[in-house]
DNA sequence: GCCAACGTTGGC
DNA sequence: GCCAACGTTGGC
């Protein structure tokens, strides 16, 4: 970890001192600047973003865009001469440097790390500036917010901005660095590259009629550069920022898509002629500006295999051209522009990479998703916006507290964070499951739940008489009432919400979490859909064994885990550990995740879909009458199976709801279950088919027994699934049992409760009726053996 | 690979 | 400090 960070920070900075180091000279002396100044100016200018930004936005707003470049300007140095070259390069070495150390950390450690990083570096650079600290322009800026003028001087002298950069060193920069890296690494992993390309090209607004023929998923427009435009001002509709963040987007598309030289990145870069096109620049080139397509080729291709560095280059490059409009102009405007819109670049690979992380999890392709992704980025945006527009705020996200169950919207923990603690880095948590590993290195400040290793942490051998030891809570407090409704909280927080997770989680922006769990490290994950039966239930059931567990119904308190009653079903994280495991009552079960993950953009629509009775699922009428019905869509299905299969996952939908089906199986099952007499079970009958969604979450828990082994099974349950889907999403038109769910839900409850008492011998199953044991509480612990399981299995296929 | 056990977190 | 329950460990 440490050392990852510091070798990266360091490599970064070295280089950067040098550039600032030779830099100097030149730049001072000279009002024309060779290339060289020019890149090192952008590289200033980028270091500087963060300090301009938290200037103001108000200034951004009020600038107004007086020239905006031409698509020639902006390739510039980077390839072009060899000694401009050799800046750039020393520049975008650096980046990548960067870059490969950073890679993984791109969450919310990242910004910290980074911030921390500045500082050093700082010191180093002091003694080539000559005066007085970065640190004190930039706060001066920021204080002083001023006027242009007092900006302008900042920006426009070379000088200052080596200055600033030298004292700053920015965190901007390197979260730039790392963002791309991070993408570079995204896309370099892709298997395809389709994938991001479609991402990448989902993600250029629509506003702008994509040029690119390569890349079409047409995703509604972004909001965010509209936003990040419209967060300085409505002055802003100059184009210029918007331009900007498309200009990028369009290059990465671009470039993804089709490896384009960089002159046609330029030409998109030119943009449209959409008004948020970038605008053109009404001065000419400046001289030394090579021509664009040249250079960014040149650029690009020495720089990597990778089209991604490719971007980097042009990044860089049509900095260098608004550099050198800038200087032209000479006008604070324009530099003000820049800075807003190399502000918006940023934010708007911030997005690109959460989303590209999204896709990659998720590599569905239903609309929903890019609905849903779309919906995470303008979610997003408010939150990397505001680092922009205003410094900082309380983090909004902390309404996550006060979510009611009703309340949908979470904040992502993430980037609750990232707005709050670090300055400006608004840091979208990128992936977390990958960055996980490397992040976990740097991720110093985070909690560590680092084990005392005092006590040995598993469950102590059975021999050993531990058991009874128990845990330090009160082992017998049983204050309240067997079911205190009241007293129980509800999660406050959720950091996963079907919708969210993709970001938050999966996606999310980041997951600060090392591990591929869904949360945020600094928040536990609570998962608090506040839809599913299980989130709006209040009272622990008393009867699962983690009620069971709990002190206040007698228990020792060791399990220490929710009512299974109580549990989110949107929870894929418990539900992931938890896969493989099968029902206790029932015979397997579809492990729930996948559902959950697919689905989750389902769920947020509120139809969250369920895999009720696995076995009547898998039920061979069952299979006759989807395929009946939904024969037609088999090569739909193959797809939706091809997924569920990389997930893993099958998700018993059931569609079709026979009752008379459902009953027999489960009545079969039942009698086959070996282990769980049927007395002890408590039958619960699940809602019908497709839309009801479920309570199943508890079976899931609770049946965790033996989804394994089951190659043949797996198969049909696939098969099953994609046609229930279909029929699904038929059935969507024509919705037919969406209002089960709630009723179910009593329904389960009402049977849980009664089962207490009653025996059980026949499970009573209603219509549809799946027989799921959410309690176990009679039988004392007894885990079911997975063979039984299996059996049961077995004997449903 | 599963899952009981338990350290630990985070809201109150 | 209490409590719920999350995240991780290590026995199996
Ligand atoms: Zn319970
Ligand atoms: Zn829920």
């Amino acid at each position: 970890m440490g050392n990852k960070k510091a070798s990266s920070n360091k490599s970064s900075r070295s280089a950067r001192s040098t550039a600032v180091v030779n830099a100097l000279p030149s730049a001072e002396s000279d009002e024309h600047k060779d290339e060289n100044a020019v890149n090192r100016e952008i590289a200033a200018l980028l270091l500087n973003l963060h300090a301009s930004r938290e200037k103001g936005v108000d200034n951004y707003a009020s600038v107004k865009e007086t020239s905006p470049q031409s698509g020639d300007d902006i390739a510039i140095d980077l390839s072009k001469s060899n000694q401009s070259k050799s800046q750039c390069s020393s520049f975008v070495s650096t980046e990548d440097r960067v870059v490969g150390r950073c890679h993984p950390p791109t969450s919310v450690h990242s910004t910290t790390i980074i911030t921390s990083v500045a500082h050093p570096p700082m010191a180093e650079t002091k003694p080539v500036m000559s005066s007085h600290d970065g640190t004190l322009d930039l706060t001066k800026r920021a204080s002083g917010d001023l006027e242009p003028p007092a900006l302008f001087q900042g920006l426009s002298s070379l000088n200052d901005l080596e200055r600033s950069q030298v004292s700053s060193m920015s965190s901007n920069y390197l979260l730039q660095n790392l963002l791309m890296g991070k993408m570079q690494q995204i896309v370099s992993g892709k298997a395809t590259q389709a994938d991001a390309s479609k991402l990448l090209s989902s993600l250029v607004p629509s506003t702008s009629p994509s040029s690119q023929p390569g890349c079409k998923l047409s995703f509604p427009t972004k909001p965010l550069p509209a936003k990040a435009l419209s967060l300085n001002s409505p002055i802003n509709e100059a184009k210029p920022p918007a331009s900007v963040l498309k200009s990028p987007l369009s290059i990465f598309s671009t470039t993804n898509c089709n490896s384009h030289s960089a002159a046609a990145a330029a030409a998109a870069f030119n943009g449209t002629g959409s008004p948020l096109t970038l605008p053109v620049l009404p001065t000419s080139p400046h001289p030394n500006v090579p021509r664009p397509g040249n250079q960014a080729s040149q650029g690009s291709e020495n720089k990597s295999a990778n089209n991604i560095p490719l971007l980097c280059g042009q990044i860089v490059a049509q900095l260098n051209g608004l550099l050198f409009l800038v200087h032209s102009l000479n006008s604070p405007q324009i530099e003000l522009n820049l800075e807003s819109q190399l502000t918006a670049i940023y934010s708007h690979l911030q997005e690109l990479v959460g989303t590209v992380e999204q896709v990659k999890q998720r590599q569905t392709e239903e609309p929903q998703d890019s609905k849903s992704i779309i919906k995470n980025e303008e979610e997003t945006l408010p939150d990397q916006q505001m680092p922009y527009s205003h410094t900082r705020k309380s983090s909004p996200q902390r309404h996550l507290n006060g979510v009611g169950k009703e309340d949908k919207n979470l904040a992502f923990s993430n980037n609750a964070r990232s707005s709050s603690n670090v300055i400006n880095v608004p840091f979208p948590d990128v992936n977390p499951t990958k960055l996980s590993e490397e992040s976990e290195h740097q991720v110093e400040s985070s909690t560590n739940p680092s084990p005392n290793g005092k006590r040995r942490r598993g469950r102590p051998p059975k021999h050993s008489n531990l058991d009874g030891a128990g845990s330090g809570s009160g082992l017998n407090k049983r204050s309240r009432g067997s079911q205190d409704g009241t007293g129980e909280r509800e999660p406050k927080m959720q950091h996963s919400s079907p919708s969210s997770e993709a970001q938050s989680s999966s996606c999310g922006f980041s997951k600060v979490s090392g591990n591929g769990s869904i949360g945020g490290k600094g928040i536990r994950n609570r998962v608090f859909c506040g839809e599913c039966p299980g989130c709006l239930k209040n009272d622990d059931c008393g009867r699962c064994r983690y009620c069971k567990d709990k002190t206040k119904f007698g228990g020792q308190n060791r399990l220490r885990q929710k009512c299974l009653h109580r549990r989110c079903q949107m929870d894929t994280h418990r539900r992931r550990a938890s896969q493989g495991t099968v029902n206790i009552g029932v015979g397997k079960k579809a492990p729930v995740s996948a559902m959950s993950e697919q689905h989750s953009r389902s769920f947020s629509k509120r139809t969250p879909r369920r895999s009720p009775s696995p076995n009547a699922i898998y039920s061979g009428v069952d299979l006759a009458r989807l395929a009946a019905t939904a024969a037609a869509e088999l090569a739909s299905q193959n797809q939706i199976l091809s997924q569920q299969e990389a997930n893993g996952q099958g998700n018993g939908i059931s569609t079709n709801s026979d009752e008379n089906t459902n009953s027999v199986e489960q009545s079969t099952q039942e009698r086959d279950s070996p282990d769980h007499p049927p007395h002890n079970v408590s039958v619960k009958a699940t809602t019908n088919a497709n839309g009801g969604g479920g309570l199943s979450d508890e079976e899931g828990e609770d049946s965790r027994l033996g989804g394994r082994s089951q190659s043949r099974i797996d198969k049909w349950k696939a098969k099953h699934e994609a046609m229930l889907r279909l029929a699904e999403d038929k059935a969507t038109a024509n919705p037919v049992n969406e209002n089960d769910a709630p009723v179910d839900e009593h329904v389960e409850e009402d049977q849980t409760e009664k089962s207490d008492d009653k025996l059980p011998t026949i499970p009573d199953i209603e219509a549809n009726g799946v027989c799921i044991n959410l309690d176990e509480d009679l039988l004392p612990s007894k885990p079911l053996t997975r063979h039984g399981a299996s059996v049961q299995q077995a004997l449903s296929v």
